[in-house]
DNA sequence: CTTATTAATTATAACATTTACAATTTAATA
DNA sequence: TATTAAATTGTAAATGTTATAATTAATAAG
């Protein structure tokens, strides 16, 4: 049963379970590229062929709302990628070949700022530069 | 003189000094809002009637590929955002009032994490929440 | 100081991403 | 099974950005 998880999650949300959730948070659990609503778009028509774009906005914009997936812009774009872990790490974008990195944190950033006064729920690290292999292949 | 400064910048890079580009820097100095590019070009055309929004994205892009200038884009609008402030420091959004507040790093974050043979050139560290004054305000 | 060259500015249009809206369909509940 | 509330769908509109070509302006050379 592959998407038991998936409803599970969605139910102990309070949101209703439908084939469309459950297809696009399979495939941000199995394919942690970060895609944009685009890509996940592309894809999911190839499971799901009725689904509509709109859905798709729709189903991530819950998927946030809830707190279940988070979700990223970088400055060369305008497009939003989203990302089915939530855990603290941070975001490398090579300029080269486009291609994004989880960087691992080993530390909560938060515990490092005052806050003065601020309450803070969540950020994003995103580090621009050259990946490895675009550095060989120069 | 308020424009030498930035002749100087520009000149530093072997950029053209234009009226528009000296109005464009000064105004990002003298306002360390982080502006979008629509709200930067409402601005300058009450000081520069004649300025085409194209101008300003085009000012904007060169400022950036010369390095005098950062940008950032925050998950909840497309918009690029631009700031004088080169210096390491964080950003802050209120997703109450909507207002973005620089918040002191005291740390250079790239020396944190581990760069696996990628190079780091830049980042943006982008933090959500309520502000002080939304808070209180509840 | 004038001219030539190169780059920047401008205006228009095209493009891409996101949002608004209303109608239809579906999931959860009684 | 019928009801109700919510999700999905399709269309269109709004927003932000990019492409293109013509005009104008800044720099460098004579």
């Amino acid at each position: 049963m592959p998407y038991t998880k998936y409803m599970k999650t969605l139910k102990d949300k309070k949101m209703k379970i439908t084939q469309q959730r459950l297809e696009i948070l399979r495939y941000l659990d199995e394919n942690r590229t970060h895609p944009t609503l685009e890509q996940l778009y592309e894809f999911i028509r190839t499971k799901f062929p009725a689904i509509s774009k709109m859905t798709v906005y729709n189903v991530i914009s819950s998927l946030i709302d809830n707190g279940i997936i988070s979700s990223m812009r970088f400055v060369n774009s305008t497009e939003l990628r989203v990302d089915y872990d939530k855990s603290s790490h941070f975001h490398f974008l090579c300029g080269k070949c486009g291609k994004i990195y989880d960087i691992e944190s080993g530390f909560d950033l938060l515990d490092h700022v005052k806050r003065n006064g601020h309450k803070f729920d969540e950020y994003t690290v995103n580090i621009y530069g050259t990946c490895k292999n675009c550095l060989k292949n120069k």
